[in-house]
DNA sequence: CGGATGGTTCGGTATTGACCGAACTCAACG
DNA sequence: CGTTGAGTTCGGTCAATACCGAACCATCCG
């Protein structure tokens, strides 16, 4: 497959974008490609090629990537190998995957309530605003998600 | 000041937390000291105490967290010592730095657009969507702030 | 049974960076 | 002045981990 100047770059920006949120450089890259390529599903071997690292590499790094749900494993009747896509849903389940980290804030600051249990409403008061509003969050985080998922439809995203 | 077995697990659970997130792990401990001490304002010293820390990584942890907004640093007078402490719009604050990851992941889904500029609509499907979804999530962002302004007021937060 | 192809696991290397202690700077005060 | 306290900066150490190459496993063909 061709692979301009252009595209190099956007899949090295990827790379780095990925791994400043958590996953590793290549997991980016192989993100980066995949939203690129064609067809959209490819191979291990091709990744490989087309990244320039090594087997290990792309194969650790498919395995946490499906373990995340941001790929997805694909196979073809009469074609024993296994191709790698973009999953259907990536988008959304990182968005949820974000809402997560709501929860695991309101929870925090519950711990520490539970600490303060005795102490004055006043010293008590940084935590319980950190729980209301992560609460509040929580809540609205959902209905966003809702609310894309019907603009989606109308413009012909369904598949994706 | 006391110290229980419950504040001090709430500390380390907050280092982890923040450290997951992206901070270190004393930085994330200053937070949840500063998230439940008496005074709220506390000066570096007092830190270091609480928290078995080295004087140095206190001073670099604290900067950190100055430079990111999350701690405000707070003087008295007739005292020329500095006291911090949990900045006050510090979650609005992380929540719009979150919100800036997806003016980045659309700018990067553009940049691939533009990368496949002569390509079919078809293989742009996924850079289309995901710069549709991130551009939503954008805008709808700041209306989910804004609506828990109005909510923090009438709970009586308005000094946080 | 080879042998080729596709993929995983393992050991080692090299980089990164968090943290600490010690040395340093700077004020204020005796 | 020197001393004390508050804070920063520097150098070094230690732990974590991303990545690679090589060895290994499995499955299908000739």
């Amino acid at each position: 497959m061709e692979n301009t100047e252009k595209t190099q770059q956007f899949i090295e920006v990827c790379g780095l974008y990925f791994e400043g949120i958590g996953l590793t450089r290549i997991a980016g890259r192989i993100i980066g490609w995949l939203l690129i390529c064609e067809p959209p599903h490819q191979q291990q071997s091709e990744l490989v090629e087309a990244l320039g690292a090594s087997k290990s590499s792309v194969s650790v790094a498919l395995k946490d990537l499906t373990m995340l749900y941001l790929v997805e494993r694909v196979s073809f009747p009469g074609d024993r190998r296994t191709y790698y896509r973009t999953a259907k849903d990536m988008w959304s389940r990182s968005f949820r995957a974000r809402m997560h980290q709501l929860t695991e804030l309101r929870l925090l600051s519950e711990r520490g309530l539970e600490a303060l249990q005795d102490a004055t409403p006043e010293r008590r008061k940084r935590l319980s605003f950190m729980r209301d509003m992560n609460g509040f969050m929580e809540t609205e985080f959902p209905r966003m998600l809702d609310a894309w998922d019907k603009i989606k439809k109308d413009k012909g995203y369904d598949d994706l």
